[in-house]
RNA sequence: GCGAUAGUAGUCUAGCGGCAGGACAGAGGCUUCCCAAGCCUUUAGCCCGGGUUCGAAUCCCGGCUAUCGCACCA
């Protein structure tokens, strides 16, 4: 086999030439950071969503829902996403290099950096050189950079409106809705296909970094206590490669181990964070990454975010890119529920019923309005509701009213225990979140699938897509477009249509000219009508990978190639 | 965004101040008929915008895009 010396050409100058992947807007010129899936590109992509489909939404059982790519202001103040999301900036007006002002302000040790305001920042940078040319930035403007596309909805008096940089936050936001649609009953799971937008200061990389790209992303919410994954012993003895922190510090490689295994040693935090990396496993390999260039790469404390309990990257080896992301398998507590219920005000809780309800005894504050007004005023009502978190003493109670200590005596309330029979208790749900994307996998699928064989001395392009991923499914060709072979595989093609097969009628040319067409674009299968076929209603079957052909009666066929293109039917054993 | 390099047909490439050439691919035809055979015909190109020049694919400037390095990458 040819061993390519630079396959990330070699992949990408196909993937144009034969209508997968091309530059977006190509005719003005093109934009870096977006790129147009072409026919074959977008059936393929099309496939692999799918593919993601059978595992999350037949198989798990998470609806999929549908939300809208721009969102107000207030979720993504909520997600973080308008603060920890915009980086200040500067400009050095020397050598007009941008720089990351936190950064250079940091580096120079300067202490709280990365919280100041851009004023602040513009004041430490004046006497500091810049990073690039060493200059002195002197008045040097510090400014916002959001990587959220920006924009506005509406006429008039305008509502600021942003481009989603992850489609998680609509999940978030219909927490409630979706509460009642799974009927109040915990974990249940909702997942989202679709575009997100970050624009990317400067995006490389072919469609690794876009700024317009595609994700699947599922949000799993789950009681807090207890992660146990009800069907954890699907996965339990299914191995992984994993690459934990302290792996990865001793600069190790990554080791497999079954899922139970990795929970047990306390690797992996919980059951649900470990059966969502043995699922990633399974979908991914069944698209077409090669398991031997894949692993499960542990998120380093350092770049976990804080609140997340625990995070996993799925990363492809790329012959060009090195180690690659392609999902994020993370554990993210009630940090996004209590996020969003903070800036809405809306409970985002889950009331789960006890088992036997227990009576508790519980102490109820009840402050007396009628002397509480008058001696308060303005401020009563903020007196209440503090006396009502309160812990009395015996003499009455401080509070803090408007950053002032108050002291309330005894008389202005009165204290009451009650017993009160509690049936359930309202908990915040934790989220496990994968999150796929989707245009990095359709290039790890594209590139583990690319190979080069030499036939006969001549260099043969193959796609090794698996059949489930396989932009076209079947290609039919008359041995010779005369004597009625080419009417016959016409019906043989309709007949494929029919039966759901995505077929491509061929006739011109060399038969062997055809293979080649199609070895290239990955078509698993092709069936060639000949004169045999005139005598006794039999065709070929091609494998792709095999190049090696049996003969098929012509009216098994559709069923033959659909268990062939499901993989319940083994190409070996055809025509035993 | 900065710096370096590059951009010629669908793809790859030659030409580097004076008529833009080839290979492969595509289309039509002849021929052969199970793995890119052959022959004939044919489609199709100088990234965009300025400038210099009698004349620019070629030189200069700006832009866009790509690759690499720097920076950036919730």
């Amino acid at each position: 086999m040819a061993e390519p010396d630079d396959i990330y050409e070699k992949v990408m100058e196909l993937a144009k030439r034969r209508g997968f992947i091309w530059p977006s807007a190509e005719i003005y010129g093109g934009v870096a950071g977006l790129i147009d899936y072409g026919p074959l590109g977008a059936q393929m992509k099309r496939r692999i969503e799918d593919a993601w489909r059978a595992f999350y939404v037949i198989r798990e059982g998470f609806y999929e829902i549908e939300c809208p790519t721009v969102g107000i202001e207030p979720i993504y103040v909520a997600s973080g996403h308008v603060k920890g999301f915009s980086d200040k900036m500067c400009q050095c007006p020397h050598c007009e290099e941008y720089l990351r002002a936190d950064h250079v302000a940091a580096g120079a040790g300067i202490d709280g950096a990365a919280g100041m305001t851009t004023e602040a920042l513009a004041g430490c940078l004046r006497m500091l050189p810049c990073t690039a040319c060493g200059e002195e930035l002197g008045e040097v403007k510090v400014f916002d950079f959001n990587l959220m596309f920006n924009t506005w909805i509406g006429p008039g008096s305008q509502r600021k409106g942003y481009l989603r940089p992850e489609t998680a936050q609509g999940i978030f936001t219909d927490f409630p809705r979706l509460l009642r649609f799974y009927r109040d009953k915990l974990p249940f799971g909702a997942v989202q296909v679709g575009k997100s937008y970050r624009n990317e200061i400067s995006p490389r990389q072919g469609m690794i970094r876009l700024r317009e790209f595609t994700q699947a992303e599922a949000e799993i919410f789950v009681h807090p206590e207890g992660k146990r994954h009800p069907r954890f012993d699907r996965y339990a003895l299914y191995e992984v490669p994993l690459l934990g922190c302290s792996a990865q510090e001793a600069k190790e490689e990554p080791v497999r181990m079954t899922m139970r295994e990795a929970v047990e040693k306390g690797l992996v935090a919980n059951e649900y964070v470990a059966y969502y990396i043995a699922l990633t496993c399974d979908i991914l390999v069944s698209i077409g990454v090669d398991p031997a260039r894949l692993r499960f790469r542990q998120h380093l404390t350092t770049e976990r975010a804080h609140y997340a309990a625990d995070c996993w990257d799925a990363e492809f080896l790329s012959k060009r890119f090195g180690w690659v992301e392609l999902v994020g398998i993370a554990d993210r507590t009630d940090y996004d529920l209590k996020a969003h219920a903070g800036v809405s005000g809306v409970a985002l809780t889950a009331y789960i019923p006890l088992e036997t309800p227990r009576v508790e005894r519980r102490r109820r504050i009840l402050p007396d309005m009628k002397a509480l007004g008058p001696k308060f005023r303005g401020k009563a009502k903020q007196v209440a509701d503090a006396l009502v978190e309160a812990d009395p003493g015996p003499g009455g109670v401080e509070v803090t009213v408007d950053g002032e200590k108050v002291l309330i005596p005894a008389s202005l309330y009165q204290v009451r225990d009650e017993d009160v029979e509690v049936r359930g208790v309202e908990v915040m749900p934790h989220v496990i979140e994968p999150s796929y994307g989707i245009d990095r996998m359709c290039y790890a699928v594209l590139e583990h699938a690319y190979t080069e064989d030499m036939v006969e001395g001549e260099l043969r392009r193959v796609l090794r897509l698996p059949a489930r991923v396989a932009p076209v499914q079947a290609g039919v060709f008359p041995l010779v477009s005369r004597d009625g072979l080419d009417r016959v595989a016409r019906e043989i093609a309709d007949a494929l249509t029919g039966a759901g097969i995505f077929t491509e009628f061929d006739e011109s040319g060399a038969i062997g000219r055809r293979y080649r067409r199609q070895d290239e674009i990955g078509t698993p299968y092709a069936v060639t009508v000949d004169y045999q076929t005139l005598e006794d209603g039999t065709v070929t079957v091609r494998e792709r990978d095999s190049m090696a052909q049996v003969r098929v009666k012509r009216a098994a066929l559709p069923g033959t190639l659909q268990g062939l293109i499901a993989g319940t039917l083994a190409f070996s054993s055809l025509g035993k």
